[in-house]
RNA sequence: GGCGCGGUAGCCAAGUGGUAAGGCCGAGGUCUGCAAAACCUCUAUGCGUCGGUUCAAUUCCGACCCGCGCCUCCA
């Protein structure tokens, strides 16, 4: 099984490898800040890695893949949000990484083998910025704040093409550099490594040879990505907002300090779109999972929703597509029951992963696996083995009902009984002006040959 | 302004130089007292517009129109 990625640094389709003896695939995937929950757009990324991960145990074995991603759980927001409910740092990141976790549980994302953070690497990051200063890309300022020299490192901009953007540089700036930067940065292209202290930080600052502070954001990156995979890695991820200038600035940290390349392979998933633009406050579009849960929505509906379009190609997300989503795994969930446990072939599912290893053309896949459930289940080939491979691969959970049960009211449940004696007695006309009452009180009654359930009434 | 992506049926969305996967919705049917579920059948002579290349273009090239994203800390 040959799995391609399109690869943003060269930009063409390229099959994934490991490059060490050992064997091991080292999977490097930029994580959340944790100060809020995430949104739907957040997971689409998440869910989207979810699946470059079990499509690379499968490639090369479960032992044999090290997944790492990051919690960024100090910068400006999770300070602010801490100086705003007057609570410690590390107890708000604490509660949003716990959200966090739970969300992906739900929407049945494997855990990374490492989830390193920000706030426990200080000591690798000052580590590789004292590396820098010594090599000469990077400067202490005035503020106390070091910057790295983006002049130092020729290559820089090479992932996001910068080079062909900068003569449009200045003038994008213009606008808000004024007051943004009121710092002491030598050149507008610089970048923080070590921030200075500033009052509103409150207790959040840590000592360093340049004084106290707390790390930027993109150091943080490349420290830890070489403390759990070494100094390159097989493969970096993350939307394609982090290409620039994140991604950039931690090559040029990385390269800069190591002396080697830092990731072979770079892969950016599109943003989700909703209502046609990209998820805000201001726009009133913002999605978290909670939201879509209390619309009725299950966790696995939005994971299927989230992969029909093509990662890389913004999917205009409605709550439409949760519907129809929902209705599909209600296909898959009945033709997998009546799958033949075994005595399948393997080939079977070839083109659904054919698709999905041809740069995770994940609505390609489902295509191909809905062509497999309209030949039906007495189609030879297909097991519940084979199925469950394809599922564990989109990392689709199709066990448990389809919505949570809710608790019937008693006086639902009264209306109920009346109205199964009523049809026993093949009193149909009672019967039917009681369904009429179940379903006016926001119920539906479904009939079996031996018995009855409630529901609640789809809306 | 620069860089990048996209415009395929009512909605969502794959795909290919040789005549359009799939999901939802909708219609018809089987089954069921009714309803629901399940299952079966049907649903784009067309792929933003205009040119060009070609035996053949939705697929390649050019122009144009429209939408979206990024351009210093947003997945």
């Amino acid at each position: 099984m040959a799995l391609r990625l399109f690869d943003s640094l060269s930009r063409e389709l390229r099959e994934l490898q490991p490059s060490l003896p050992d064997g091991i695939y080292r999977f490097y995937n930029c994580g959340p800040t944790v100060y809020a929950p995430a949104h739907i757009g957040n997971f689409r990324t998440f869910v989207v890695n979810d699946v470059i991960r079990r499509l690379l145990e499968l490639a090369f074995g479960a032992t044999r893949v090290r997944h790492v991603r990051n919690l960024t759980d100090v910068d400006d927001k999770t300070i602010r949000r801490a100086r705003e409910e007057n609570r410690t740092l590390a107890d708000v990141t604490q509660q949003w990484t716990a959200k966090f976790h739970a969300d992906c549980d739900a929407l049945n994302c494997l855990r990374p083998h490492a989830e390193p953070t920000a706030t426990g690497h200080i000591t690798e990051q000052v580590d590789m910025i004292d590396t820098l200063m010594q090599k000469g890309n990077a400067y202490r300022a005035a503020d106390g704040s070091v910057y790295f020299k983006v002049t130092s490192f020729a290559q820089y901009g090479t992932l996001s093409r910068v080079k062909e953007r900068e003569l449009q540089i200045g003038s994008a700036l213009s606008g808000k550099s004024a007051a943004a930067d009121a710092d002491e940065k030598e050149d507008v292209s610089d970048f923080a490594l070590w921030k200075a202290y500033k009052a509103e930080d409150g207790a959040n600052g840590w000592e360093s040879p340049w004084g106290r502070g707390r790390p930027g954001w993109h150091i943080e990156c490349s420290a830890m990505s070489k403390k759990h995979l070494g100094p390159t890695i097989d493969l970096h991820t993350g939307g394609v907002d982090l290409l620039f200038p994140h991604h950039e600035n931690e090559i040029a940290q990385s390269e800069c300090c190591n002396g080697t390349p830092f990731s072979r392979h770079w892969y950016h998933s599109e943003h989700l779109l909703v209502d046609g633009k990209k998820m805000s406050k201001s726009l009133g579009n913002l999605y978290t999972l909670d939201d879509l849960i209390a619309k009725g929505v299950t966790p696995m509906a939005l994971r299927y929703a989230l992969l029909t379009g093509h990662p890389r190609k913004q999917l205009n997300f409605t709550l439409d597509s949760l519907h129809a989503a929902e209705k599909a795994l209600t296909t898959l969930r009945h033709y997998r029951a009546n799958l033949p446990i075994s005595g399948g072939d393997a080939r079977a599912l070839a083109a659904f992963f054919t698709m999905l290893e041809d740069d995770l053309n994940t609505p390609g896949a489902l295509g191909a696996l809905f062509t497999l459930v309209n030949r039906g289940v007495s189609d030879r080939g297909v097991d519940v083995a084979a199925f469950d491979r394809a599922m564990f691969a989109l990392g689709l959970k199709l066990d448990g009902p389809a919505a949570p049960p809710a608790a019937t009211p008693a006086a639902i449940t009264a209306l109920a009984v009346q109205r199964w004696a009523a049809k026993q007695a093949k009193d149909f006309a009672a019967a039917d002006a009681l369904r009429k009452e179940i379903a006016a009180a926001g119920w539906t009654m479904l009939d079996r040959k031996d018995g009855y359930s409630l529901e609640p009434a789809k809306k």
